[in-house]
DNA sequence: CGCTTGAGAATACGACCGTATCCCAAAAAG
DNA sequence: CTTTTTGGGATACGGTCGTATTCTCAAGCG
């Protein structure tokens, strides 16, 4: 037998370099060859763990999910509630240029999405993951109203991440209205989540 | 003189074909000849009227800001400030194909501006007249607490923007999730906008 | 009418794309 | 050591891209 290197590994590697690339200059510049670039790589190499390009995008599709799914998982579940949206909402934000990779990253998969019936399958996976983390994580927090305090979570879920998912896309275009933006999310969540319980 | 015709009409027409392409398969289709397909010319035509593509992108992302501008301000200034609000973000939601068209194309631009200074550019120079329309008009209407209700009416502008940018996303690669999203936009703009003026 | 000038089409060119194929080095099994 | 199997690099091919250049044709004015 032959040489044998963990392929999984390997795989995870280029797909780091996929969303790397993807953050930096957009989905536009991500190509064989410069994937096989930035991974340091020949781009005979990708090409033996990603028979195709689709392929290769999925996968880092999946990966960019997971990551959102680990941070989610990261955020101390000790905090009041308030301030736990907060940080798990700042968590996701292009703040800094950590994030800010993530983010657009995110954005980019989410667009092409749009008009690729693959991401948008992958997109919407994750989506109803985090969904119904969000909106069950609201409902032991107490918040929801009206008859139906469980579909009010949910609504309240959709609600946070879309206004999440809107602050970042104008915080890639436009990082000078950092603290403005961070200010709407501040009201926003006061707002959506009052911070007095109504049901003590 | 040879023969003359409405220089600035032909590139609205070319614009048109940009927008029309970009919202049916992505902005990654959009090339000089896919463009003069799509506007019954041939790629030399276009060429005419666009020296570079990128010229032709700037040109259909600076059509792109002037109809979300039409349409704000053709919402009907005499609904209750609750359902104009509601109305106003409605019309930029792809809750049918007309509307989808329209979404598509203002995100992928928004996309690429992330990475593009010069769409990036016009981009944040529309955000600002919608903001600062959206404020003014919510200052009108009595809403923004707090000490400085000005300023809080700014933050509450940008997080309805944000929500419906967010909002938009979401419907464009999930259009099945349209009903839960319309009732996450009712809940979020109740608590946003809360229907009691607080100072009549 | 003939000339000029702009509209528009056709073509050319170099670069990059995704993918298929072939070749080589190395390491485990015999 | 030889054989075999796999990782990885190199190369080739057809296609599309953006752009520059050149051509034809018709329309208006002297």
């Amino acid at each position: 037998m032959p040489k044998t290197v963990d392929r999984e590994e390997q795989r995870r590697q280029i797909g780091a370099a996929v969303l790397r690339l993807a953050s930096e200059q957009g989905l536009d510049e991500v190509s064989v060859r410069t994937v096989a670039a930035a991974a340091g790589r020949s781009p005979g190499a990708v090409q033996k763990y990603f028979r195709t390009k689709d392929e290769m995008l999925a996968f880092a599709a999946e990966l960019a999910g997971a990551r959102i799914e680990e941070r989610m998982a990261a955020v101390d579940p000790g905090l009041p509630p308030r301030e736990a949206l907060c940080a798990l909402v700042l968590t996701t934000l292009p703040v800094d240029a950590e994030r800010r990779a993530e983010a657009a990253a995110q954005l980019a998969f989410a667009t092409r999405a749009a008009h690729h019936p693959g991401l948008g399958a992958i997109r919407r996976r994750v989506d109803a993951d985090v969904r119904e983390a969000l909106a069950g994580w609201l409902a032991d927090a107490g918040h929801g109203r009206g008859p139906e305090p469980g579909a009010d979570c949910l609504a309240l879920a959709d609600a946070v991440i879309a206004l999440s998912d809107g602050l970042a896309l104008r915080l890639l275009y436009a990082p000078d209205d950092r603290e403005a933006l961070l200010r709407a999310l501040d009201r926003a969540l006061d707002a959506l989540v009052p911070p007095a319980v109504p049901h003590p």
